[in-house]
DNA sequence: TGTACATCAGTGAACGCGCGTTCACTGATGTAC
DNA sequence: TGTACATCAGTGAACGCGCGTTCACTGATGTAC
């Protein structure tokens, strides 16, 4: 797994890589590659499930921050984009991965953003009655935002530290757009 | 062209044609394909400048229908799904490959996304000053809402034509909370 | 109206290469009695 | 404490295959004089 995620450093995506590739990488054997996975989108998958650890970490960070008080959209959009420096690469795979590949390798990135979405609607709701300014679905501010900061994400990737920057302002600018509209709407 | 169109048509992604299956699928020998691209690289940006045509096709739809009056939100987001069932298939490939492929790819790629969210930008600058209802960082609602129209147009392309019919929905009311977000925001 | 030449899309054969997968095998580590 | 056996990550050699690219060539269509 190391290995891929090695060779998937740049632009490449997981399809395009060869099992022999990745033996080469890990400076196996080619037929020793069928010892961890069945093929290559079988470690595929399995990188998935490892970014969406990352991801539930990026989930606990974000909370435990908004608990500090800080203010809420600009803690939640830095967190994300703090992990596409992290050294642990699988969520840069994800977020590249997102809208190609196998079915198994789709279905898994699917469940992914899923669970980010589910999670962010619960705390939209919750926070939405503390504040007593209740929200208009939640379920569709949520993947909005979700969408929006995923996609953002994936092209923050190959941006200079500056312009990351601006990119995450402008996310949060984005963000605030849905939540202050989704709030707006309640009214009508 | 068509030939790649054709095998593109389900779930694969441009990067995983080889030279060989493109010309068998047009019928010519494979070295015949030197005739017309220098490599199938090429190809695929050919591709996707006809995308682009497509897209420059609904915005112009979308203003058309805006001018005779109907819903403006509702009308520009049923445009863009329509197009996704249209025969011309190159605005789902574009969508497709969105976050993946060739540096010379990406580019193009991104040339059309752009040109669509400047459009919507200066769309949504007009009709603020005709309203008199001014909106917050309009570059900004623009990006948003191209990012999302197409994100989730990513994922509409493989639904029944109900679910299709909920996701335009929601897509709507997401697009809305956007626009009602950025005009809500220009009083802070 | 003819003739000479250029252009252009196409051809079949051949090349060397990297690929996924299979085979029978090895040697180290763990486990049951 | 020894012995027998199972498991497990690894090996090298070989297979047939599809690939991108090259070569010299063809035949139809257009164009200049």
């Amino acid at each position: 797994m190391d290995a891929a995620v090695r060779l998937l450093d740049s632009q490449r995506s997981v399809s395009s890589l060869s099992l022999r590739e990745i033996a080469r990488e890990a400076g196996i054997a080619p037929n020793s590659f069928y010892r961890h996975f069945r093929d290559v989108d079988d470690l595929a998958v399995a990188l998935i499930d490892q970014a969406g650890r990352s991801l539930r970490g990026i989930i606990r960070e974000a909370r435990s921050r908004l608990d500090s008080g800080e203010g809420g959209v600009r803690a939640s959009v830095e967190v994300f984009m703090e992990q596409l420096d992290s050294e642990e690469q699988t969520l840069q795979i994800l977020l590249r991965e997102m809208s190609i590949g196998s079915p198994a390798f789709r279905k898994a990135v699917d469940r992914e953003l899923q669970y980010f979405e589910d999670e962010l609607r619960d705390e939209l709701v919750r926070r939405a009655e503390e504040n007593k300014a209740p929200i208009y679905k939640p379920h569709l501010a949520a993947k909005a935002i979700t969408r929006l900061v995923f996609t953002l994400g994936a092209s923050a990737m190959e941006l200079s530290a500056e312009d990351r920057e601006t990119l995450t302002d402008d996310t949060i600018d984005m963000v605030r757009m849905i939540l202050t509209g989704a709030t707006a709407m309640t009214e009508m």
